[in-house]
DNA sequence: CCAAAAGTGTTGAAGTTACACCCATGC
DNA sequence: GCATGGGTGTAACTTCAACACTTTTGG
């Protein structure tokens, strides 16, 4: 956490946080929205912002997600550096710098890091100099503030390759779901189709998911099974990773 | 490369470098060392100090590996940056940036790179702080100053999943080689023994090596077909990389 | 002739891909 | 009864792991 010693905010270094969620429009991205200037995503940017002197960088990026977007408790992954000098100087982000920091000119570094919440248990609220937090599907997003749209293609490199290695859906998922929920978000974060069979078995042999032995009801068609995480199965293989996912 | 706006160095930010190379002792990291301390690695540290102002990150690992190594032409890769704000506060550190440091107090955070060089090519040379640059043998490194031992294993763990989608060897063996030279690479970076045939087949199948039809002389025992890379293919595979070393 | 490393193939098991039909439900 | 998505098995193929002996050279 935050310690006491200095708490002067450091002009050179930010942190910025790629916040992934997931429903039925596929993988949203969080972004906070400045004040409109130019076309549909250019005023929309990654929450981010400066950082503490005295801050550890994990602590900095949890502060400021909490600082822009209420959310709280979320593991956060370094994505990594993005420094070039250039990365601040579009005319339009010069100008919303000006309104926001102390050094506007000042040349800043920023720490990216990634994370996968469920949107229905974190609902973000816009406060600080965040106009507004809005989910995005990720593959509408064409443009954003500053460099972030280069972070943003690196989150979802780091995370169609944690894929292979690592189950995921846990934090992207309602606690109980079916399994083409399951089967959407990995279609959706891979951006292909993925055979409906293959992927159950998969699934099924890596024992990360039970059923509950309930059913849907109301569905307009053959209704599913429920099924929950198996949390010990699921922080295993998260430690340990597996070879491949197999798609 | 470095601009000449302003040239001022950024007392915040630093870079440090991994560079690893490879000979018949194994996988080795190039350290350089600072006037001694302590014990046998712990005046020893990665090769990195602080970037200038208006340098991009990338350009300044470079400049200062060149500074610290002579070393020049190396393609570097980010790890990542490392932030913890006692991340240079152990005594013998402190004592040590104070000599070096206009100001040695500063919370520094480091983005560190690595890379894979042949060792034949490039011969380091200490200059600036380095009173020395040296090879050192992975595994015998034990404590180095700073972070540089997380940061290491960071290397090396990411040296390690590289390994299995992208080929390696190109920059850390000579041009002509034999397969066990290979094959030892491999066995060094991922710390296990491998299968020799299995191996082989692979490497084979890869396409990335083909052989000059000549064979060593001299050696003592049944001699070995010299290779090279296929530089083609090699290329072709970094670029798309593949799914599984297999091993 | 001995020591040393090079080079080579097979087999059983496991994993991967591609593919089509019937089922249970709401309307 | 129709539209919708749920759920299931197999066959051909590829990949993987494990394993032992012969060859060529220098000394």
């Amino acid at each position: 956490m935050i310690s006491k010693k200095m708490h002067k905010l450091n002009p050179k270094i930010s942190t910025d946080c790629v916040i992934f969620g997931f429903d039925e429009d596929g993988l949203q991205v969080l972004l906070i929205e400045r004040k409109p200037i130019a076309g549909p995503t250019e005023n929309k940017a990654l929450p981010g912002d400066l950082i503490f002197d005295d801050e550890d960088l994990d602590d900095a990026a949890n502060r400021v997600l909490k600082e822009l977007t209420g959310l709280t408790d979320i593991f956060l992954e370094q994505i990594g550096a993005f420094g070039s000098p250039e990365r601040l100087s579009k005319p339009e982000d010069k100008k919303w710098l000006e309104s926001v920091r102390q050094y506007p000119d000042e040349r800043v570094i920023t720490i990216a890091y990634y994370s996968l919440v469920n949107k229905n248990l974190y609902q973000p609220q816009a406060s600080s100099f965040a106009q507004n937090a809005v989910w995005v599907p990720v593959e509408q997003v064409e443009d954003l503030a500053f460099d972030h749209f280069e972070i943003l293609q690196a989150a979802l490199k780091q995370l169609r390759s944690k894929l292979r290695t690592q189950p995921i859906g846990f934090n992207l998922l309602p606690e109980n779901f079916v399994l083409s929920d399951l089967h959407k978000l990995y279609e959706s974060i891979l951006g292909r189709p993925l055979d409906k069979r293959n992927f159950r078995r998969k699934i099924n042999k890596l024992g990360i998911v039970e059923s509950l032995n309930k059913k849907q009801t109301g569905v307009p068609h053959k209704p599913s099974l429920i099924y929950k995480f198996n949390e010990g199965n699921y922080e295993r293989l998260m430690k340990e990773g597996y070879d491949n996912f197999g798609f």
